[in-house]
DNA sequence: GAATTAAGGTTCTATAATGGAACCTAAAGA
DNA sequence: TCTTTAGGTTCCATTATAGAACCTTAATTC
């Protein structure tokens, strides 16, 4: 069976990563749920040529996970955004995180920090709120930056780190 | 940036995605948390051709995420378990089976449906039990066969379907 | 006792996906 | 006019994948 045929399979893992599973995607839509929007704004952020940007957004947008608008039409700016299809894979990326955190994380600690805003408090990602009863989504939570990234900036080891300003609402 | 370098970003996503956003890689720890441990079984079910099945159980050790043993000395048969590391990309696996369950799901419904042993109800995966305060893991859900698969076989859509053994404990 | 089957692979080759670089277009600014 | 920026597309060399054939060890069947 080749991987283009595996959303044949009956099965909502296979049909998903169908959608979601190939190199960069999810990746891709971790920066939008960090606020990123735009064609260049991805392409620094992940390293990825345009050649594959361009496609996977493309595949992104047929899917309905993102829509592309045009912001700009004098100078033909286009942004892209998670719909709700997309916004509701938040559960999954938030997983990879809670995951990661404890299995691949160096010495310095877990990148990122997660702050809950109805409550203030800092709260494991992938779970629900421990300290109050308001619901935890997307809309919900705020990445600060963590051990893993400020240790090493300040120790010079990120030294083209210019990423304090993609947190943006993803609204 | 080439795929095999994204390890080397400050991102739990990027890291854990690594060890398992390769294709295939996802779809044979699914099989795993269905009780699959047997290299022909593993090709059986996800029909990927012996060389990448090989290549990528070999990686999937490497890493950690399962455990190869030999179980008969005689004729030299091998099965694979999921580590602890591994049991723990539970919440990956069942946060797309969710998404998915939603959004990609045919006009049969669910392949499968999952029951919470302890409390004996059926419940949505990825989310903690709606009727009891038992926690929800791996180890507290059984997988039933679900409409989008029943429905099928009984349209005998599904000729080949001999799955209904594949889903034992996988302790 | 020879031939076949089963598990668990490895090797080979044609095809598909990817990475990197160069190029394109339209509008703006210097 | 020349350069820059955003958002791409085209081209080509390299890498990954799919499918088929083959290998090894042991057991089972004829």
């Amino acid at each position: 069976m080749r991987w283009d045929e595996i959303d044949s399979q009956v099965c909502s893992v296979a049909r998903t990563l169908s959608l979601v599973g190939d190199r960069w995607t999810m990746l891709i839509l971790r920066d939008c749920f960090l606020g990123v929007t735009r064609f260049s704004d991805f392409q620094k952020s992940l390293g990825i040529t345009k050649h594959r940007l361009s496609d996977r957004l493309t595949k992104l947008v047929d899917s309905e996970i993102l829509k592309k608008r045009i912001y700009d039409t004098n100078y033909g700016r286009y942004e892209y955004k998670l719909t709700k299809k997309g916004v509701e894979l938040y559960p999954v990326l938030m997983s990879l995180v809670s995951w990661g955190d404890k299995w691949v994380v160096d010495k310095d600690g877990t990148p990122l920090e997660y702050i809950h805003q109805p409550c203030g408090n800092k709260i494991k990602p992938g779970t629900g709120c421990e300290y109050c009863d308001e619901p935890v989504s997307a809309f919900t939570i705020t990445p600060i930056l963590g051990p893993g990234i400020l240790k090493k900036v300040k120790r010079g080891e990120l030294a083209g780190f210019d990423n304090q300003d993609i947190y943006k609402s993803i609204k």
